[in-house]
RNA sequence: GCUGCUGUAGCUCAGUAGGUAGAGCACUUCCUUGGUAAGGAAGAGGUCUCGAGUUCGAAUCUCGACAGCAGCUCCA
């Protein structure tokens, strides 16, 4: 006699074993027709499932998160019995729900276009409409195995299958393995649409073959759909690809493809976060140094990278002799440390570069600023004893920490990532280093994925991760430990005793490339920075061609305080001004007519607060000087 | 690098069935001196990414290159 525990405590009692779908009913009629599963006892299960013993029960409906995932996973089905209608032939390989949708890997015998996808989605609403039921049924592994043994990604995944019993759902006459729940029938997906085509190799394995990848996007209502896909239409707007050349602040040419090329304003907000980390660093105890663009091949060699990297590398020969364009700034500071003498005193030393680097990223990798074959690293090599490692990374931390909450960013996760196969180092290095990041992360009690074997060849590393305008995350700051380095170069420093140690290094970047920081940045702004980092701080309007002399005068007073002006002084109406002011995103508009004139005043707009109403000149310089000292935010 | 897609004026895009191109915005000039998100008129601007091929004829069809977009792989 099963006893049922609800989530709010009541409990139901039944005479005999029930039926999700039996519970569900007894709670109630509107429940009954919401649910699209359960959870007995935190484990998901079919509306079908029977409960025959006491347990914890949860009715999943559309509108909690498992609900939503649940829909997906069925709509990645629905689309995949589509495709093979479409497409006959297809095996089916992979069909995950994930974030905002689903998609399903598949092998079809003829490439799928972009121009099938509507025929796709067409066969999917035919199936959606027969609203026929998933039917779970079980197999034992060797049958199983037997009946599918001519279709490799079948076999596959029977193989890596957990357990004795392999299960498969149908709907009407299709049936794809899986290990469920699912929805009870194909009318229960939601509104969805087939979204875009990709290739995705087996396995995520670039030496298997790859997979056509069919994405759809599923939401409980038609509703979330369209507030899903008009999202999608305003993140584009927030492109940082757009907005740098819809703000002047940088562009790609053919001419050096994945390399910027910046235009002023972009080259202000880049130094604006060049000068601020700068500032910061000098703040934080670190020196600066400069170290040359081209080395020669055998301190690649030595490095490792020549090994590890040499095709990712702009190499050029002079003189017979090879040179390798610097992917990193590291070796350039290991000379420098090596051509120094160094006591236990000295250390840490923490020596920064804002050093230009080239790595040949391949043709399909280049991404706007986040992924360019020329940046920029804010890096710094901190050289420090054993006994200082742990304290020196939580110094990087806090750094690292402190950039970001200036700037009101947040991050997506944070990654600890250990020894990689392609690695140097023996394996106690990598074992000390390790536990000093986590040892690190744990003591500053940050949040952090564990990410085995995704280290650098060199040493392990924390990386700090932040989302674009639709998502896609990208590695920012990096804090890395190197034991093999120091030892490759042969560094040592002179301890108490006299005696010759070696020192261990930390490669550390805040911002990770100062190109993918400000990618990011204009995304995450929108392109409305904060008044230190806008290129343009404050545009001053003329209402006629009799004010350009007094707007000069304010912009010659602004500009003493080191802000950032410029005088509109076109004809036309103030209304195009400010219309321009505003699609230009310029933080400060100041319109300037006999009014102002005569009274020694400008009558201020605030971007994304509006009016300010008037004030003196002196007043609105003050203004603008204080919020730039300040770092504020920009308005809500 | 891989799969699919795309490349027409500075930008956003149209171009029907192969018959050598069009709009809006921006730009220039003129008129307008106008008070809080587009004043009016006229004008200029294109080797339709590049190269081959098919054709009497290619922006349009085919192949190749280059560049870009989405995803995958990679990211020291």
């Amino acid at each position: 006699m099963p006893i049922i525990t609800l989530p709010d405590g009541n409990k139901l009692e039944f005479a005999a074993p029930v039926s999700i779908r039996e519970i569900a009913e007894k709670i109630g009629k509107r429940l009954a027709k919401d649910a699209l599963a359960g959870e007995v006892d935190g484990k998901l299960v079919d509306l079908s499932c029977v409960v025959a013993a006491d347990a914890k029960i949860r009715i999943i409906t559309p509108n909690l998160p498992e609900g939503l995932e649940l829909m997906r996973h069925s709509a990645a089905h629905v689309m995949a019995e589509a495709i093979c209608e479409v497409f006959p032939g297809t095996k089916l390989a992979y069909g995950p729900a994930v974030k905002d949708g689903f998609f399903y890997d598949v092998d079809s015998p003829e490439p799928i276009t972009d121009k099938d996808l509507s025929n796709i989605h067409k066969a999917m609403q035919k199936i959606v409409k027969k609203n026929q039921p998933f039917e779970r049924h079980e197999l034992g592994r060797a049958e199983a195995g037997e009946k599918y043994r001519h279709d490799e990604y079948k076999t596959d995944n029977i193989e890596r299958a957990g357990g004795e019993v392999i299960s498969f759902y149908r709907q009407g006459g299709f049936e794809d393995l899986c290990r469920g729940p699912h929805v009870p029938s194909t009318g229960r997906i939601g509104a969805f649409k087939v979204m875009s085509l990709a290739g995705a190799y087996w396995h995520g394995d670039e030496t298997k073959q790859q997979l056509t990848r069919v994405y759809g996007t599923a939401w409980a209502t038609q509703e979330e759909l369209d507030a899903h896909l008009h999202r999608l239409e305003e993140a584009k707007k927030r492109d940082h690809r757009k907005l740098g050349r819809d703000l002047g602040l940088f562009e790609f040419h053919p001419e050096a493809p994945g390399m910027a090329f910046w235009r002023n304003n972009g080259v202000l907000l880049y130094r604006g976060v060049e000068n601020y980390i700068r500032d910061l660093c000098n703040k934080h105890g670190y020196e600066e140094f400069r170290t040359p663009q081209i080395l020669v091949k055998d301190l690649w060699v030595t490095s490792g990278h020549w090994e590890n990297y040499a095709d990712k590398m702009y190499i050029t020969e002079k003189d017979g002799r090879e040179f390798g364009v610097k992917p990193m700034n590291c070796p350039g500071s290991l000379i420098l440390y090596k051509a120094g003498l160094y006591s236990h005193n000295d250390l840490p030393l923490r020596w920064a570069e804002f050093g230009h680097v080239h790595r040949f990223e391949g043709s399909g990798e280049v991404h706007g600023l986040v992924r360019v074959r020329g940046f920029t690293q804010d890096d710094a090599h901190i050289f420090c004893t054993p006994k200082q490692l742990q304290k020196e990374i939580e110094h990087c931390i806090q750094f690292v920490f402190e950039v970001y909450t200036t700037l009101g960013m947040k991050f997506d996760h944070i990654e600890l990532s250990t020894r990689p196969e392609k690695s140097i180092g023996t394996a106690e290095m990598w074992e000390v280093a390790e536990k000093a990041l986590q040892g690190a992360l744990e003591e500053l009690k940050i949040n952090y994925k564990l990410n085995p074997g995704d280290g650098a060849f060199y040493g392990p590393k924390i990386d700090f991760h932040l989302a674009d305008a639709i998502g896609r995350t990208w590695q920012m700051g990096t804090i890395q430990v190197d034991f093999a380095l120091p030892e490759r170069f042969d560094l040592h420093y002179v301890d108490e005793k006299s005696e010759r140690q070696r020192p261990v290094m930390i490669h550390r970047a805040v911002s990770g490339s100062l190109e993918r920081f400000i990618g990011v940045l204009v995304e995450h702004y929108a392109g409305d920075f904060p008044l230190w980092l806008a290129p343009e701080q404050a545009r001053l309007l003329t209402i006629t061609d009799n004010h350009i002399e007094y707007a000069e005068k304010v912009a010659t007073l602004l500009r003493e305080k080191n802000l950032r002006v410029k005088v509109d002084r076109r004809g036309g109406k103030i209304g195009a001004k400010i219309r321009d002011g505003e699609l230009q995103k310029i933080p400060y508009l100041a319109i300037i007519g006999d009014k102002e004139v005569e009274d020694g005043l400008v009558s201020v707009r605030r971007r994304l607060a509006g009016d300010l109403g008037q004030m003196t000149a002196e007043d609105f310089a003050k203004r603008l000087a204080e919020e730039v000292a300040t770092k504020a935010l920009p308005p809500e």
